[in-house]
DNA sequence: GAATAGATTGTCT
DNA sequence: GACAATCTATTCT
């Protein structure tokens, strides 16, 4: 198994983020492996897109990362509870990032129901943002980390399993973004029954 | 299954 | 000092 090349990051933001759903998303650490396939993906499409961290251009030391080279991550708290991780997109200085916001567990499945503190065929292993960086232990440390090079911990791979039906829908909680609420820039693999909140057709 | 409220902290105004 | 790309427990039905 090994990580994508970084031109499959220098899509354009939504179609990668399309593109994305069926991949397997993996983190190596002491502990072992873990992993499962991508079903629901956002994309934020700074700095026009409102909802995005990097909306105006804004640019400080948390939203960083997405101004740089793609095939990176971009990790940061939210709610001061939870982890989000999101690969960063397009050329540099063009801050765009996909959120990945559910997985359906295939690798490690007993170390992340660990991790999680519940059963490893509970559906809430990974079905939001928060809760697939607590079952892969991604938090601050995997902030900037490159997803392509030889030897990286945290990178996403083909997976051979084929991808049901996709469908999409507007983002997740971004009431404040304005014109920008209602782009359809979510999409998932329907039905599939570890997606998190919202449409699931 | 759906709706509600409380938790908790880094970041920006 | 307010808020946030959320999660969990609890209380309904």
């Amino acid at each position: 198994m090994k990580p994508l090349p970084r031109s499959f990051y220098e899509q354009p933001v939504v179609t990668l983020a399309r593109a994305c759903i069926g991949k397997l998303l993996v983190h190596r650490t002491a502990e072992g492996i873990a992993g499962g396939r991508i079903v629901e993906a956002e994309a934020y499409r700074g700095p026009e897109d409102l909802a995005a961290h990097s909306r105006r251009g804004l640019r400080t030391a948390r939203t960083e990362v997405m101004y740089g080279p793609p095939g990176h991550a971009y990790v940061y708290l939210l709610y001061g509870t939870s982890w989000a991780f999101n690969f960063v997109c397009g050329p540099v200085d063009e801050p765009h990032a996909v959120l990945v916001r559910a997985i359906e567990p295939l690798l490690g499945i007993e170390l992340m129901a660990q991790r999680r503190g519940m059963e490893a065929t509970d559906r809430a292993l990974t079905n939001g943002p928060g809760k697939l960086c607590a079952a892969l232990a991604v938090d601050k440390g995997a902030y900037g980390a490159d997803l392509c090079g030889r030897g990286s911990a945290l990178f996403l791979a083909a997976c051979d399993a084929p991808t049901g039906p996709i469908g999409r829908s507007a983002r997740i909680h971004i009431d404040y973004a304005g014109d920008w609420v209602d782009k359809p820039w979510r999409f998932f693999e329907k039905r599939n029954r570890f997606l998190s909140t919202g449409p699931r057709e």
